[in-house]
DNA sequence: CGGGATCCGGCGCGATACTG
DNA sequence: CAGTATCGCGCCGGATCCCG
């Protein structure tokens, strides 16, 4: 019953449940690699050594762990097929790809002002450090 | 030169300076109570003690660390009146506006398929503790 | 090939106590 | 009131080894 307890929807809508699947969405989000795996699956299905290639630095487990979470929120779906040696495709669901459109909005948002914060930042380095 | 290592922007302007400054952004709304604070900022000017008391459950510390990490991004001001007691308001600078702008689109997806997210973990956990 | 199991360091975050 | 300092836990994420 607290006043506010939902970070990123506003006024609207201000139920318990909604705001921690906000929360954790948001926190999915940002999870490291998560926002770098949509990305390589945004335009076609890709199969578990394709996007672990395709990933710079990712290692296996995370690139697995990263996976299974955004199978869980039914943002990527899973097809294993059983041959030697196995292949498993993973590729954005229609949800998936939605959610990669509304990050993009933000991708757009850090373009316009990636110069204004660093600028910021480097006042602010410059100020505290004397 | 890694080909991919922005999460966020996609193809266009896909430089190594601004793919940092995007993660740290990133990292920065996603650090459990940047967005609780940007938030119960975007309609005032807010001190301290108002905002500590205004976001349920955040610490003293905590609370420092996010209005020195948002202050340094450019994102809100700290305006300090030397009196006793001593009183620091914040306040929303225009880009930090900006950016809350970004994110209540962002909630506007949450809003949108957080039912379906929650229907998929229930599905994800039943078949996976069978 | 596509994972799972285990070990381990770093640090995000909370609780508490102290200061100007 | 608005911090800073210190301690400690949990857990994210990397490395390494093993398995069907």
């Amino acid at each position: 019953m607290s006043v506010t307890t939902l970070p990123v929807v506003e006024a609207a809508a201000h139920d318990a449940e909604k705001c921690k699947i906000a929360n954790d969405m948001l926190a999915r989000v940002s999870e490291k690699w998560s926002m770098r795996v949509v990305l390589f699956l945004s335009t076609q299905s890709r199969r578990f050594s394709d996007i672990e290639r395709g990933i710079n630095g990712i290692s296996q487990r995370m690139l697995t762990r990263t996976l299974r979470n955004l199978e869980r929120d039914g943002l990527v779906t899973r097809t294993v097929t059983h041959t030697r040696p196995p292949r498993v495709d993973y590729e954005l669901t229609e949800i998936g790809f939605s959610l990669k459109l509304s990050l993009s909005a933000l991708g757009g948002w850090v373009q316009e002002n990636e110069a204004a914060v660093r600028a910021a930042r480097a006042a602010f380095d410059g100020r505290t450090r004397s």
